[in-house]
DNA sequence: GGCGCACACAAACCTAGGTATGAGCTCGAC
DNA sequence: GTCGAGCTCATACCTAGGTTTGTGTGCGCC
């Protein structure tokens, strides 16, 4: 996973959101293309899945437009297989010959949305436009989380121990007890949790952890 | 909001799940009860929507099997008054001439699946099964956040500023110069929190706040 | 073998949190 | 008008949290 929050504080990201365009007829992509730069967003065209999973994508917001009829694969098929390979990009689905049973499962699938040929162009501009708020969202949530992560994973064994018990409430005596430890050097672990994960207060790494999930066996 | 929770600590419920079938084919409710019943749940059969609203439901958890095409309002207008309305009982769709858009709009407005008739018998059971999981999990968490709730109702207007403060991680007195109080005065009104919140310790102080949303202004 | 790191602990010291007890004020309800 | 609730504050006392300084052990790595 890229992690730019913590390399770059605030780059105050002035490349515009991408849009993935996969479908195998070269007319629609370009005609997509230019629907969609018209609006000022950027593009990234592919005649099959297969091309899109070789190169990394930028670092910005996106989204995918795909055609549910592809060469080798179902779209659904490779809306499964983006989501496994952590890839969660939002996706428009779109379709010539689409059914009922298909648009459940790419509802289900997590999709923004399912657009029958022909539709409209202002559908489509709506649809990508709330696919890119939704990761936009999305991209938010796990950039603040990221930071925390890596905070926590400088943690040793023993840190953490005593950081699951003081989010759980624990005084430094209950936690040395439990971890068999004199009380001062449940202080001083403690002390470097606090440090490490980067946060003042009690209440700070309490969010933390219960962002992070971390929690008592 | 019909609060259990508070009352009964674990009445540890007997009654089935309830399943709720509006259609305005009587032949179609018959069969659909029959289904149900036959794997234990309990039915309310309904002929149209309006008679739902009058009624009380109760208190367990549950699911609708809705048609689309309803007496008076469409099935998907339906699922908008409920939602309106605070009823959140998940949706099962089922429709004999739906299309694409119907699907789209029912599943981003929540439903958990959308049924084309006819449909197989153990699609609508794994659909009102997935239904009632998916209830039975909103119920918990809106349960366990029900008496958090209620204890924050009985906070003085001083007491929720003081605990907003505190769970923002400011200590006592910096919470004493910012609401132009003495530190002896916060000390008390913290405590008061802690009773009436019926918690011991900062850190689930922290998490019921984060819970309910309490954030400074 | 020495270096760094995690780990453990102690003494000393200071700050913060928490709980009485007691007391004064205001305001709205009965 | 007085009674209760909410709000305020002081003194006193105790516990919990947190840091610094210093000491020591064991482990893996170069």
């Amino acid at each position: 996973m890229i992690r730019q929050s913590s390399v770059k504080p605030a780059p105050a990201s002035p490349s515009p959101p991408l849009v993935v365009i996969v479908d195998d007829d070269p007319a629609v992509r370009e005609s997509l293309d230019s629907l969609i730069r018209s609006v000022g967003l950027a593009t990234r065209l592919f005649g099959a899945p297969a091309e899109l999973l070789q190169g990394a994508l930028p670092d910005v917001p996106g989204c995918i437009i795909l055609d549910v009829r592809l060469p080798g694969i179902s779209g659904l098929d490779f809306q499964d297989q983006l989501a496994r390979q952590g890839i969660a990009l939002p996706i428009v689905f779109m379709t010539g010959h689409g059914d009922i049973p298909m648009t459940v499962r790419a509802m289900k699938a997590g999709a923004v949305d399912f657009l029958s040929k022909p539709f409209r162009d202002q559908e489509m501009l709506d649809a990508v436009t709330s696919a890119i708020e939704r990761d936009r969202q999305r991209r938010s949530a796990t950039a603040a989380l990221d930071d925390q992560r890596s905070a926590y994973a400088t943690l040793t064994a023993r840190e953490r121990e005593v950081m699951t018990h003081v989010v759980a409430g624990l005084m430094n005596k209950q936690v040395a007890g439990m971890l068999g430890l004199s009380e001062i050097t449940v202080k001083i672990h403690r002390g470097n949790v606090m440090r490490k994960m980067g946060v003042r207060t009690l209440a700070d790494l309490v969010r933390t952890a219960e962002a992070l999930g971390v929690h008592k066996p």
